[in-house]
DNA sequence: ACCTGAACACCGTTCAAGT
DNA sequence: ACCTGAACACCGTTCAAGT
């Protein structure tokens, strides 16, 4: 052992998967999902884009790679100690700041889901479900629906915000459509111009985990 | 009145807005995303593609209103009496079988939420919570995150059906993915090792709709 | 007012040619 | 084994010219 595997740090010279990689998540942050071409990747890593073929099969596998790379580096950053319920939230959190500070990871998510992505959320909340003492027969459900509660409402979120002008703030936004709400034909949208004014001053993350907790309840319930 | 606005009805001749959209659903269904072309499109419509321009602004105004008329349609078709929790999972077995068979429909729901189709799910899941007795202030909340899980759930079950090769049968599929979890690392992995027996055998519309459940249940706790 | 279709700018991907 | 960059096929969108 050793020095056996020094090849996979530090190689300033020639192309890598990892670094291409690297770059490509630098391009979708800084420029979205348009700003990923193999034209800008080649100009940046200051090659032909045909280089980048030997290393990567498409675009599609790249992007892969990509939101894979943000998900692994979110769940090792969790901490492990935590009563379950606690480990949960957690890890619904990460997920859903991770998911909107990288709106691309969400949109690749749903586009392929990724296998190794999900089955690392799966067993995380999973070994939490087991840890609450969730039955056996129920334990496959309950992590289904959180794992898929967490992902959809994350990436939902995450494409909510490049939905309006970015020079809107927050507040601004939300009372555009509690505006538009409250001026909703009242026989067809009785119940939503009632609740304009919750939607005004409601938060999306407070939200999000009071959804996260509705389940845990409903999951508890079940024990 | 009368005859006011017989000419909303046929018209063979000439382009329209309701004619575009319509022959874009056939494309979308038929050949999925990519199907989508403005050349496609023209020449299915017998016209050349610059006169599309001329009803719709551009290639993602068109998913917008294509997705919007199939949420109305399914929305439409859903029968208005029933007690409430069995009201609120047929509106979610509706949204999760209309965007299965449009699977473009998710994809468009995530990337832009349309706020038309999303305001007629929140508004009629609202209605049902409402007469389930949910108290004021948590009826946001609630319905919140049933739209989310019922959107998102479906979303992801369209996303994941155009993942696998199509001429495997759902049995063969679940027996590979359930094979796979079997062979994971049991350090890495100790929970889904455990529960993939459980993956073979699950039915993905019941656990949607165990999942619904699930958030029913915890709702239900909080009045 | 509405339609036609060539033209433009820009992609992902391939591949012969290089080192 | 790995890189280069021109070439190909295919897009969305525009726009001068038509009716």
């Amino acid at each position: 052992m050793g020095k056996a595997k020094r090849a996979s740090e530090r190689r300033d010279e020639g192309l890598s998967l990892e670094r291409i990689v690297e770059v490509a998540i630098e391009l979708l942050d800084a420029e979205g999902e348009d700003g990923l071409t193999f034209r800008a990747l080649a100009t940046r890593l200051a090659t032909g884009s045909g280089a980048i073929y030997w290393h990567v099969a498409n675009k599609s596998e790249l992007l892969v790679a990509a939101s894979n790379a943000i998900v692994a580096r979110e769940m090792k950053a969790l901490g492990t100690r935590a009563a379950p319920r606690k480990a949960i939230r957690n890890i619904a959190v990460s997920l859903y700041e991770g998911i909107d500070a990288h709106p691309w990871v969400g949109a690749q998510l749903f586009r392929a889901p990724s296998e190794t992505a999900m089955l690392q959320i799966f067993e995380r909340i999973g070994r939490e479900i087991q840890a609450m003492g969730v039955s056996r027969r129920a334990q496959f459900t309950s992590v289904s629906a959180l794992v898929s509660y967490i992902i959809g409402v994350s990436v939902q979120n995450a494409a909510n915000g490049r939905q309006h002008d970015p020079r809107m703030s927050r507040a601004e936004f939300l009372k555009t459509i509690a505006a538009r709400w409250e001026a909703l034909d009242p026989d067809e949208y009785p119940f939503t111009r009632k609740v304009a004014a919750q939607m005004r001053e409601h938060n999306d993350r407070a939200e999000f985990l009071a959804g996260v907790d509705l389940i845990l309840n409903g999951i508890a319930l079940g024990c």
